[in-house]
DNA sequence: GCGACGTATCGACAACTGTCAATACGTGTT
DNA sequence: AACACGTATTGACAGTTGTCGATACGTCGC
């Protein structure tokens, strides 16, 4: 018998806290260059790729792919694992479903 | 009978100009000011906030919250609506979804 | 019309961030 | 040991962004 038209979207406003862990989150995926990366190393069939392959692709120096990297790792999106002289990057288990969310939805959805 | 476990997170890399696109809407949420604002009208019982309720709540000064409520706008996250002298804000219709999923979710449910 | 008030815009500044060249670090090879 | 090679780090720089004071714009009440 509520008007359900009007009902709020959410319960209750963020604090602060909440809204500073909630927006470092959206930072990390607010690079194109990030985004390409996270999707590159999401799309290949053996599930990981060589920091060696990932520069020139996106277009970047190695130093800056070197950096973006670091910032998903930071983030849990990805995991690195050092085998010899590569870096071989992959989707961080258990995120697969965020970051497909994140890649996919895009176009349709999130985007206007 | 293929390793299910292997199975690419997504089919295909995103293009520069989806990155892009996906890129500039997280950026819009990658500000704990813009999300607090955005958690306040979302969770008002009437639906709408006045401009002049949001300024104390987030600590900053009016024309900060003046520019954050346009940023959220042009997003299509926010409408706004004039009458008289007071501007009110509410969640743009379609996206209240989203929006909650962002302020509640955010991990699992992001992009939706 | 005039003043009060809410809001948007402007200008300026500091902090942050993406970028690269240069360099340092590790590992494998000869 | 010396070298080559992949990667991480450093330092510097330019562009972006969050912020605020000041100002301009609109609306209401007088």
């Amino acid at each position: 018998m509520d008007r359900e038209c009007c009902a709020p979207v959410v319960e209750t406003p963020l604090t602060v806290s909440e809204s500073e862990i909630i927006s470092s989150t959206f930072r990390v995926l607010a690079d194109p260059v990030r985004l390409r990366l996270l999707s590159i190393i999401a799309s290949v069939p053996e599930g990981e790729v060589c920091a060696c392959d990932l520069t020139t692709p996106v277009g970047r120096s190695q130093a800056t792919v070197s950096h973006h990297l670091s910032v998903l790792l930071d983030a849990g999106l990805v995991t690195r694992e050092q085998r010899g002289k590569w870096a071989w990057f992959q989707v961080a288990p258990g995120r697969a479903d965020f970051v497909r969310s994140v890649l996919e939805g895009s176009e349709t959805k999130v985007a206007v």
